[in-house]
DNA sequence: ACGTCTACATGAGTAAAATTCATGTGGGAC
DNA sequence: GTCCCACATGAATTTTACTCATGTAGACGT
């Protein structure tokens, strides 16, 4: 068929679910929508085909002449558009789950348990989305999101607390040997991350030396960086514990001075709220959880 | 079915013509957008469902595997919906055409010449949309507008001039006795229009009282109420003069000072650029180009 | 008769999606 | 090597979808 004058297509979907369930409101619950946006919806479908669909009874709705002819084509049609979504996304995403996750923590703590996830489920494989420095959710991009926040409320969105974590100073064991109490940090360089500069003074001023670290010198992109160059002897640089804790145990890194502040907020898998029940979504969630 | 999780059904419209087509850039001159917009909205359904839905090769594409499976349902989809949707447009609004238009303009221009176009045309019922005070054109509410504005430029709509317009002053007759001259106005309400006052002044000015206009009295929402004050001896009202040619014929109003001065903006006849085919508009733009 | 509750309607404001714009890229034709 | 073409992409703009707040009409209970 030629070029064709089609309604706009969102507005079946409402119009679909309200004529099957002859309710606009039992629809919006269905679609995850309001009561309003499937009125205006099927409203907008109305005018651009000229006549109503559904008559308005107090209370309740029933299809029109119109509504009666349209709501079989339009069912079946998305009844099997949506089959065949489903058959192409089993076929090339339910095996598969992107993670978005800071190249950091991808690094530093995802990828070294990630061989447990795929032995608990061979049948998903992961992809990571490392981001540098993308601190929000983009669900056009990956499944799931290992995100850092203090404000764990998108709409749309589902946030699950993972952990609040503890920050630490850490740096080589030479530079540790040499720092007996806080004033000793005053011989060595704060070495700063773009973004986390908060963190360093906030981690500061708990062990004694408030605005120390605002006299930072070099600038790093990301932690990874950062604590290559503290593990190199550089410097100092304060990350979340559990970012280090692996070369706090084999001895690479060293947290010569304790501190319990905590970051402000918090580490969350998010998702889209309506991906919820998939599967893949589950088992990740539920293993990430057993690992944190 | 239950709840669906359908992609984004705008992105099918893209995806089928691309499918179709074999191109990207054909699918857009089909669906009149760019061609950027079928590339993202392709590329916006192949990230739902996951995998590509196109090979690209150099200046080409071909379908993919799943693009092979997907399309054919898709097309089918489609034309279905846009079978059944012709159906219900023709059986309702291929008769009818509905024309926004200033209520003034309805009463003292259009409904009076309407009889002419239906003897032209007794196929097409038109259904007036008379607005108070929208000057812009909504495409939602109607299928074409007749519309008075001086940026005829609004993307996706299509303006023809039908005319620009002279502002006259009309009054009584019993009024028009004693106006010798522009100064005999002083004596006289001007009887100004919300959102025409600038026409008001702009017709004392040309007639060498400049500022009277200003010290005008009752405000009335439309032209339609200050025409019929003006006849009943309140005062003096600005407005184009197509709208009083009837009156001035019959006497009911007089045009006591004679000015060339014309409305800075022009009256079109607006409709949306992408239905400009349709029989209905152009048989209306036809007659009323003939009208005036 | 009155009060309460429910589902749909509507306008305004906000968020998300669609689209345009400007430009880049890779390959084919000449 | 140059030019041209179709597709790709990010940013900005426009349009659409949606939420919010509120209104309305009728059903139901007292």
């Amino acid at each position: 068929m030629v070029r064709r004058n089609l309604p706009p297509l969102t507005t079946l979907r409402a119009f679909e679910a309200a004529a099957r369930l002859m309710s606009f409101k039992a629809a919006a619950e269905e679609l995850r929508v309001t009561q309003s946006a499937v009125s205006h919806q099927v409203a907008s479908l109305e005018r651009n085909l000229g006549t109503p669909l559904f008559v308005r009874l107090p209370g309740r709705v029933e299809l029109s002449q119109e509504g009666t002819v349209y709501f079989p084509v339009v069912q079946d049609a998305l009844d099997k558009i949506a089959l065949t979504t489903d058959l192409i996304r089993k076929t090339n995403t339910s095996a598969s789950l992107t993670v978005q996750v800071y190249v950091t923590v991808a690094v530093r703590w995802l990828i070294p348990r990630l061989q447990a996830f795929k032995e608990a489920s061979p049948e998903i494989a992961v992809n990571l989305d490392a981001s540098l420095l993308d601190w929000e959710f983009n669900p056009d991009r990956a499944d799931v999101g290992f995100i850092y926040t203090r404000a764990p409320n998108r709409p749309n969105l589902t946030y699950t607390l993972l952990r609040r974590e503890r920050l630490v100073g850490v740096c080589s064991p030479a530079i540790a040997r040499a720092i007996k109490t806080a004033e000793d940090l005053r011989h060595f360089s704060f070495l700063s991350v773009s973004g986390t500069t908060d963190d360093a003074e906030t981690w500061a001023a708990s062990v004694g030396v408030a605005g120390l670290s605002q006299k930072s010198s070099p600038l790093f992109d990301s932690n990874l960086l950062a604590i290559e160059a503290a593990a190199n002897g550089q410097g100092v640089v304060v990350v979340p514990q559990f970012l280090v804790e692996g070369d706090i145990a084999n001895g690479n890194l060293v947290a010569p001075l304790a501190s319990d502040v905590m970051q402000p907020g918090g580490w969350y898998l998010v998702h889209l709220q309506r991906r919820g029940n998939e599967k893949a979504i589950r088992k990740f969630l539920q293993w990430i959880q057993s690992q944190t």
